[in-house]
Order: C-alpha cells, then structure tokens, then sequence
DNA sequence: AGGCGGAGAGTCCAGTTTAG
DNA sequence: CTAAACTGGACTCTCCGCCT
C-alpha cells in the first residue's frame, strides 16, 4: 500500500510539473515578444562572450571602473580627441568625452553600435566588476612573492594592519585611530622612503611591474625557479598588449594598496568599507598624473623597466630586480630627480596648462593628505575638484 | 602533466521588504 | 514595530576546456 500510494504521489507531482514547465513556456515565449527592446537584448546576448573579453580588458588596461550608464547614450563627436594627452582634462566635458572615446578604442568596430542599448551598461558594467575581482584574487595569492612578505599576512581576514611592515613601511600610517592613508604610499619610493619632493615617485617600479606580470602573464611569471610549462594563453597574449598603459599603471598601484589595506572587498564604488580609503579617486588621480607625465623622460625611463620586466624577462626575474649595474641606477635616480625638480620648482617653461595643474595635484598630494571619504558625494574625475578635495 | 582562465555554484553579508 | 524572509553584491571554490 505504501509503495502504491508514493507511485501516485510521484505521478501527480510529474503531472504537476508538466503543468508549471508548459506555463514556463508560454510566459517567457510572451515575454520575447512584449518589449521591442528584446531584439536589441538578443543582439548583446550574441556577442555576450565578446563583450566580456573587452569589458576585462578594458577594466585592466583603460579604467578600473565602468563608465556611467548615461555617458554610453551620447555619440562620439565626429573629430575623435585624442585621450591619452593631458589635453583631456582641460574640461568636465573633455573629460567625459575621453572617457567615452577610450572605450570606443577598445572596442571592435562590429559592436560600437551596441554601447548605446540600454542593456549594454548592464552587461559591460557587471563584467569590468567580475573581471577585477578575479584579477584582484589572483592577485591574493601572490602578494606575498609581490611584497617579498609571508603569504599568511594577506588571507583575506587577517589583521593586515597589525603588521609594521605592511602599516608604516609600505602604507605609510601610524596605526592611530581615525588616522587617513597618505595618498603617495612608501611603496612607491625606492627604499620604501617618502621623498617630500617627489624626486623618486615610482622608483620603486618592481612592485608595479610584479602586479601586472601577474595579471597579464599569469602567476607562474614571477616565480624565478619554474618556467612557464605551458597552459591557456595568458591575458596579455590573448588581449594582444605589448605595452602596458597609464590606466594599467594606475590600476597596478591601486590594487596594491587595495591588497595591503585591511579591506576585505572592492565596493563597486571604489571606497574601502574598513579603510575608508577612496580607491575610485585614487585611480584617477595617478592615471591623470601618468596621462600628464607619460611622454616625460623620466617616466618613460621607468614605463621601459616595467616593460622589459613583463613582457621580454624569459627567466630569472631577480636578476634583473637586485643586481642591476650602479650606473644604470644612478641613471635612473637622476632622471627621475629631474621629474621632481620640475614638480618643485615648476621651472621648465615647455610645460602646458595641464601638465603644471598635473604637477599642482602631485604637489599637493605629497603633503601625506589623503585622498579619503569625506561623506560627500563621489568626486568627478576632474584636477580642479581633486585638488579642492586634497 | 600541469598552468591558465572562465563558468557557475556556493558563501557571506548587508540592506530591504514583508508578515504578524 | 520587530523579526523573519528575501535580495543583491562581492568574493571563493571547484571543475572544465584549452593550451604548451
């Protein structure tokens, strides 16, 4: 009787189910064919796959967040700015355009016309956001080997901020209560040592360079021993970069201070719950800084290094890190000198607007003020702004 | 064989909605 | 008004196909 009353009990709920799955059809057959807009969603379904291996790219390469959804309905106008000159932040509109432009720039033509659809941000926006959470766990991983620190000190709840090494030597903060993060971290200067002069920012390159290495070549890359056995092609060859960027820079310096910060995750807004660091501002402000200074020798010097350490090491990365000729390194403590004697001085006469306004930020930054949530609202990416932030 | 990246399921958490 | 239920965002883990 028992096992008769379960067969009819199965059979009534199949019939149940064969009810509910041909409701199931018919609802979303009526969907598809309510909203005029469902031709578009189909068109950005097909290029779904596409579309995130930009939106990743894009994330990596251009700019660690997405673009505000009402940007992407305005059209490019016609004579396309050049976006990667200090130029672009001559305006609010300038700005706002560049942004659009460099998106345009990393997009295949065949889907330019996808970016206005409503759907668009949608699918662009949630896959700029995953692809850095997966970059930015990867990353976890290897901090450690990064910061040449034991790996324990970065899973993901430890007290990161109890440690001095991490605290005051790479941060740059004292531990106090209600202390902010200076915006010009230690790790950014050669010898962990804030030059209030600028005269060695980014010296300390190889942490930047390790970041990217393994973003773009995969964690294996900064291993000294194994050489890459094989595998799937890694980011850079499958994105075809030969050459990292300002944004990429950017992004580099950004997830390390992520990463050496208490925070746990990256807000979609870019603040650090715990920190309350504004990673969002300061993704702006070096990529302002790196668009301005980008074509400057002693920038360049730098980008060089961190090239050579990604994309043409074949073995041996510490080397080429500890063991590089004096010569070569008063070289390059000199160039840069000469990238902070222009910021102290403002002497060099060649300089436009927008590079001397670049030179304002950074030496106001260097003031160890942070550029941390004051309870406003989000700040636009714009030099005025952030120097009346800073 | 083993590294790489992606998909997708699962977890955790915080904010919002809803039932009582 | 409160507590439970729901929802959504971000991260984590595992598996899988691809590749050297």
């Amino acid at each position: 009787q028992g096992v008769k009353n379960a067969q009819l009990e199965n059979q009534a709920l199949k019939e149940r189910l064969r009810i509910v799955e041909e409701q199931n059809k018919i609802l979303s057959a009526n969907k598809g064919r309510r909203k005029k807009d469902d031709a578009v969603a189909e068109d950005i379904l097909a290029f779904e796959a596409e579309l995130k291996v930009c939106a990743k790219r894009y994330s990596l390469m251009v700019n660690m967040f997405p673009p505000p959804a009402a940007l992407l309905k305005t059209t490019l106008p016609d004579p396309a700015l050049s976006f990667n000159t200090a130029a672009r932040y001559a305006t609010t509109g300038s700005q706002e355009i560049a942004v659009l432009a460099e998106l345009y720039d990393m997009l295949p033509q065949h889907l330019y016309h996808l970016v206005p659809m409503n759907q668009f941000s949608n699918v662009f926006s949630k896959a700029v956001c995953a692809g850095r959470a997966s970059e930015l766990n990867k990353l976890r991983s290897a901090t450690g080997q990064i910061f040449e620190l034991p790996q324990c000190y970065f899973a993901i709840s430890y007290a990161r901020d109890t440690e001095t090494e991490i605290r005051h030597q790479l941060l740059g903060t004292t531990g106090k209560a209600g202390e902010s993060y200076p915006t010009l971290p230690p790790m950014l200067f050669p010898g962990n040592i804030v030059n209030c002069s600028c005269k060695t920012l980014f010296g300390n390159w190889q942490l930047i360079a390790k970041t990217l290495s393994c973003c773009l070549k995969g964690r294996t890359s900064l291993s000294n021993e194994s050489r890459r056995q094989g595998g799937a092609p890694p980011n850079a060859v499958k994105w075809g970069v030969m050459a990292v960027t300002p944004g990429a820079v950017a992004w580099a310096i950004v997830a390390n201070i992520f990463l050496l910060s208490p925070d746990q995750e990256f807000s979609q807004e870019g603040k650090g719950k715990t920190s309350r660091i504004n990673y969002g501002m300061i993704f702006m402000f070096f990529k302002e800084l790196l668009i301005c200074d980008w074509e400057k020798p002693c920038l360049k010097t730098i980008i060089k290094h961190i090239n050579t350490f990604i994309f043409e090491r074949t073995s041996c990365p510490s080397h080429d890190l500890n063991s590089r000729d004096s010569a070569d390194d008063l070289q390059e403590e000199m160039c840069l000198a000469r990238l902070g004697l222009a910021a102290d001085t403002e002497d060099d006469l060649s300089l436009s607007d927008n590079e001397n306004a670049s030179i304002d930020v950074l030496a106001k930054a260097t003031g160890n003020i942070a550029l941390r949530d004051s309870n406003e609202a989000p700040t636009p990416l714009s030099t005025t702004t952030m120097t009346s932030t800073l």
